[in-house]
DNA sequence: TTGTATGCGTTATCAG
DNA sequence: CTGATAACGCATACAA
C-alpha cells in the first residue's frame, strides 16, 4: 500500500523523499529544521547530512508560509521608480531606517515601486508579505486600494494622510510655517516656493492657485497652507508669492525650479524649498546667474539631509531613519502608537540672511 | 455530504467561500483571477464585484506560489548591511540597474543583506524567490553555501569569482592596472595604493603583504595584481608601494586612508584607490594638508559614479547599471552567455598630473 | 521522542 | 465555457 511518499523518486526532493530514504517519518524531517528541540541532536545531524547527500534544500519557503500562515517579509510601496527612489537621498535615509530595523529581526523587505499601475497592482496582490508600509504615495492612488484589499497590516510613512491608516510624519504645515517664517523674520519680504510635486502627474512649472488647491500630495499641500499662514501673519501678500513645483525631487528639477523663480522680475530676494535636493539646484542656478548667497539670495532647504550640512543650508531637519524605524516597529511587532508626528527643527546655517 | 468547502463561514475568505456564496466552482473563481479569458466578461464582474463586497484579498501568495513552482521574486544577496549599501553610490547604481529590469517584469526584489551569518543564512534559506544575484560578496562566505543549497537559478556580480557561477564583472586586473599605469606614465615614483577591502574583517589600516596575499575578496586581489604588474613594467618596486586598506567603502573610510598614506614620509605624489567614495576622501585629507591636486598629488578613483565628474576625478569608468542589466537579464529570462566581461575606461581629469 | 492524519489555498488536468 | 479531482510541500494536534 505505498502511501504518497512513495513517489519521490522521480520527482524533486521533499521532505517524504528524505523521510523515505532515511526511515523515518515526515514529522521528524521537519523537525530537524522547525524544532531541533524535538529530537537528538545525533538523529538531527543524521537528518541534516542526508539532505545535504540527497539534496534537499530544506524547507519549500511557499510551503511554509502557507502553512505557518506568515510570509516573513514586509512589503515597501515606493511612490517613485526605484531606479529614481535610489537616487534620493531622504528616501535612502528611509531605505536605511526600514532595513536597519527588518535586518536583525531575520524580515526580508520586498520592494514595490509604483511604476506602471497595472504591473504595480498586480506585485501588490501577488507580494508574500506580512504587511505593508506606503511610503509617500499620492492621495486615491491604486496602489492603495490594492493593498487596502490585502487586509493586512499597514502603516502610511508621510501620505496619504487621508485614508485613516496609522501614520508616521511630522507637522509639515508648521516646519514649513517656520521655514517661511524665517526669512520673513530675517526682513525679506519678495520670497518664493519652490514646492515639490502638488499632483502626481509630473508636472513642472508654475503652481498657480487653482493647482495648489487641488494638490493630491497632502504634505505639500500642508506645506504651502504653512507658508500662507506664516505670509498672513506677516502682512504678505500670498497671492503675489511665486510657487514654482518640481518632479521628481533631483538635482535637476531643482535647478529648473531655481532658473524660473530667480529670472523673475523683480526678483525674489528669498527662496523656501521643499526639499534639500531642490535647494541644492536652487543654489546652483544662482551661481550660474552670479547671484551671491545669501546676499542677493537666501535659500532654505528641508530634510537636512547629509549634504545639507556640507552646502551650508539653512534647512527644516526631519529624521527619514527616525520615521522609518517608527514604521518598522509598528509592522513587526504591533508596537507604538496607531499614528505619530515625529519632531522636526529649524537648522540656521549659512544660506540665510537679511535681505541687501 | 458536505465537502470541505462548507467550513468557510468561521474562517477566512478563501476561493471556496466565494465561490459557495455565488454558486459555482472554485475553478471558475480561480480562473476569474489568473486566466480571465476561460470564463465571460460578465461572469468575471460579478465574481469580482462578490470578492469585494465578502472581503476575498485575491489569490493567496503563499498558496499560489506553492502550486505554481514560481515565487515572482528574485534575490539580492548584498554583502553590506542594508543600511549601509544605500549609502554607496556604486551599490546604489547596481540597485537602479536590478530595479529597471525587474520592475517592468512585474518581479519582486527581495533584498537580503548579510548581517549576521546566522539571521542572513536563514533569510537566504527561507526566500520566496526563483533565483538569486550575489553582489559583491567574499570568497568562501557561508551566506554562499546557503545560497547553493537552494538549488536556484544564480549569477554573481563582481564576486566571488571562485565558485563557477555564472558571473558578471569587468577585467579588474587590467583596469587597475590601467589606473595605475596612468600615474607612471606621468612620471610619478612615489606611489601609492587606497585598497578597497581585502578580507571580510572590517580591519581598517595598512595591507602587508601577507595579508594581500590571503585576500577573499578577489576584485581587490586582482586589482593588486593589476598594480604589481604596472609597477614591474615601470620598474617600480612594488615592495615599496604602500598600501591600505578600507572598508567599508565611504567618504569617512577614504579620509582615514588619505591621512595615513598623506602622512608618509616620503609622501607619496600619487594615490591610486579602488573606488570614487574613497578617493574623495583621500582628497579632503589632502585638504586638511593643505596639499594642491594634482601639483602636491595626483589621486585616481575607480567605477566613476556621478559625482567623479562634478569632483574632476580621474577614474575608471565602469557601469553598475550594466552590471545589473545583464544579471537581470539573466535571471529574468536566462539569456545571455554563463559568464561576462564588461568593458572599463579610463577618464582622465583634473585630479592626476605630472609630479612637481 | 517519534509517527499518523489532516488541511493550509491554490491551480492544472481533464472531462463534460 | 464550467466543474470535479488531485496534487503542491509542509507543520501541527494528537496518539503511540
Amino acid at each position: 500500500m505505498p502511501k504518497d511518499g512513495e513517489r519521490g523518486a522521480g520527482g524533486r526532493v521533499t521532505l517524504q523523499t528524505l523521510a523515505d530514504h532515511l526511515g523515518v517519518s515526515r514529522t521528524t524531517v521537519s523537525n530537524a529544521y522547525s524544532r531541533p528541540d524535538q529530537l537528538t541532536a545525533k538523529l538531527r545531524r543524521r537528518i541534516l547530512k542526508a539532505a545535504e547527500e540527497l539534496g534537499y534544500p530544506g524547507p519549500h519557503p511557499a510551503a511554509r508560509s502557507l502553512r505557518r500562515g506568515r510570509a516573513g517579509a514586509i512589503g515597501l510601496v515606493l511612490t517613485e521608480t526605484l531606479p529614481y527612489a535610489f537616487g534620493d537621498p531622504y528616501a535612502v535615509n528611509f531605505l536605511q531606517g526600514i532595513a536597519a530595523a527588518t535586518e536583525p529581526a531575520g524580515v526580508g523587505l520586498l520592494l514595490l515601486p509604483l511604476s506602471r499601475e497595472d504591473t504595480t497592482a498586480e506585485a501588490i496582490t501577488g507580494a508574500a508579505v506580512d504587511g505593508f508600509c506606503l511610503f509617500s504615495l499620492p492621495d486615491g492612488h491604486p496602489a492603495l486600494t490594492a493593498v487596502l484589499r490585502r487586509r493586512l497590516p499597514v502603516i502610511v510613512v508621510d501620505e496619504p494622510r487621508s485614508a485613516g491608516l496609522p501614520y508616521v510624519g511630522i507637522d509639515d504645515r508648521a516646519a514649513f510655517r517656520s521655514a517661511t517664517e524665517h526669512v520673513l523674520d530675517l526682513g525679506h519680504r519678495r520670497i518664493a516656493v519652490a514646492a515639490y510635486r502638488v499632483r502626481f502627474d509630473g508636472h513642472d512649472g508654475w503652481a498657480d492657485s487653482a493647482r495648489q488647491a487641488g494638490a493630491t500630495f497632502p504634505a505639500t499641500r500642508e506645506r504651502l497652507a504653512g507658508a500662507r499662514e506664516a505670509c498672513g501673519r506677516a502682512g504678505v501678500d500670498w497671492g503675489s508669492v511665486p510657487v514654482t513645483e518640481s518632479a521628481p525631487n533631483e538635482h535637476e528639477s531643482g535647478l529648473r525650479a531655481g532658473r524660473r523663480l530667480l529670472g523673475l522680475d523683480p526678483r525674489p530676494t528669498a527662496i523656501v524649498a521643499m526639499s534639500d535636493v531642490l535647494a541644492f539646484g536652487v543654489l546652483e542656478a544662482a551661481r550660474e546667474l552670479g547671484l551671491r548667497v545669501p546676499e542677493n539670495v537666501s535659500v532654505v532647504g528641508f530634510d537636512d539631509v547629509a549634504a545639507a550640512a556640507a552646502a551650508d543650508l539653512t534647512t527644516i531637519r526631519q529624521s527619514g531613519k527616525e520615521k522609518a524605524a517608527t514604521a518598522a516597529r509598528y509592522l513587526l511587532i504591533g508596537e507604538g502608537p496607531e499614528s505619530v508626528l515625529l519632531p522636526h527643527e529649524l537648522v540656521v546655517r549659512g544660506s540665510t540672511g537679511p535681505p541687501a
